[in-house]
DNA sequence: TATGTTTTGTTGCTATGGCTACAGATTAAT
DNA sequence: ATTAATCTGTAGCCATAGCAACAAAACATA
């Protein structure tokens, strides 16, 4: 298959992703004989990036799905995110200091991806300079949101005790959605893997707060019934 | 005074910040001919910018010194970081999508402060495009790094344990200079604080690592004795 | 050298929250 | 409709780490 028609066929995947937002089908393909990617398949549970490693290109994941692990020095794996089409993994590290991949990727079926080098996103050919400064405007986008993600993480992390955790992501709910009553996204389990918490000792803390009338709750729906003391419990 | 005599008041200020590198002097007047930032002054305790407000500009420090701070839901304030002459706010908030300020930025002592509007930064003019490619490229980069030092940040947060934090510290700075024996830069109320732990529990584990021949330590210089062990007790 | 200030180490007490294990609900699958 | 799988709530036990309070060492200043 020549590369026009590998291209074409993730032309729908590609235009997906943030880095070609507001980028039409038409121009895509000029860009992509400009960035010259390398489109490369992989099997389960082979590396597509080393932590430590050399960095050497931005990826998209074309097809299959991939899993961002982070190792401690004790050699340990955690999985820190799973990635599906259309979502990019190295846009960190692309345009940082360290020219190091800060985490490994690994297959987690089979799989292709795209990889592109940032100097190619970054430089200018003659004939696409307003394609690139499109592509550099939505790395900063996405960076910048990433960086927000990460910074609202660590926010919730600094908060030491179970009960300000808690407050302080319910109150969040019903700044978000206007409403004392809402439901929750988020599994216990998923919400006690955000808070960095034991999802028992978080049931029994929610279950304390229900008693104490200060929420009442079934499953995913939540009802905040004291705004105020559920404010001043935040840094307790 | 005229603003072209107030733009080369803080000239070398500015050349300092991360924003402006690799840019020099004669081009910066040109630039910020473009840029049209607006300097402000401030008293003590007056507020540059309220959370949760409309984003209104890019900062950076001129002159006396501001403190970033946080305002939990109960309304208590934290203070995040305290920035000197040179330094940026905002950069995180002023590519993203969320066009609100995530933290209130309040002057410690009397202080000016220079404001640009993103929108200024990205744009094109005629006579600068160069120079504006270069603002952008400053500007991802700024933001890839505190997008990594806030993953490194999270990654630390997450440990649990009080001796897998502290292990994994040492670790790094034993990776990071390249030898066992090395002098750590934080006191130790400071490391307390980046590990989120107390004081006095971080203390009484370092002496107990000590005791186990783990390590040894006399004030701030540190020396690795058991780098084997030490990687397993990672994850405790 | 003497005096004050900051930093560091140490200890006992105690609350918090992790862990395991299980039971009851709820959802999915056949 | 029945079974299986997943999710949620609860309880007891106990290790971890926070807190307060103090002593000793290091550093700063006169």
């Amino acid at each position: 298959m020549s590369e026009n028609n590998l291209y074409s066929k993730y032309q729908s995947i590609l235009l997906k992703s943030m880095l070609f937002k507001n980028i039409e089908a038409g121009d895509l393909n000029v860009m992509l004989s400009c960035l010259k990617p390398k489109i490369v398949s992989f099997k389960r549970n082979d590396f597509l990036a080393i932590e430590g490693e050399y960095f050497d290109g931005l990826g998209i994941v074309l097809a299959g799905s991939v899993a961002i692990v982070k190792e401690n020095a004790a050699g340990n794996r955690v999985i820190m995110d799973i990635l599906s089409t259309s979502n990019m993994f190295g846009e960190i590290a692309a345009f940082s200091n360290k020219g190091i991949w800060p985490a490994t990727v690994i297959a987690q079926e089979a799989c292709t991806a795209l990889f592109m080098s940032p100097q190619k996103i970054i430089g200018t050919c003659e004939n696409s300079c307003r394609w690139h400064k499109l592509l550099i405007l939505n790395m900063l986008s996405i960076v910048s949101n990433k960086a927000l993600m990460l910074n609202r993480k660590v926010q919730y992390l600094t908060i030491k005790s179970m009960r300000g955790k808690i407050c302080t992501y319910l109150l969040e709910q019903y700044k978000d959605s206007g409403n004392k009553t809402f439901m929750l996204s988020m599994k216990r389990n998923e919400l006690a893997d955000f808070l960095n918490v034991s999802r028992p000792s978080m049931s029994r803390e929610l279950s304390r707060m229900k008693e104490e009338g200060l929420i009442d709750f079934h499953l995913s729906s939540f009802q905040i019934k004291d705004v105020e003391t559920l404010k001043t419990q935040i840094d307790i």
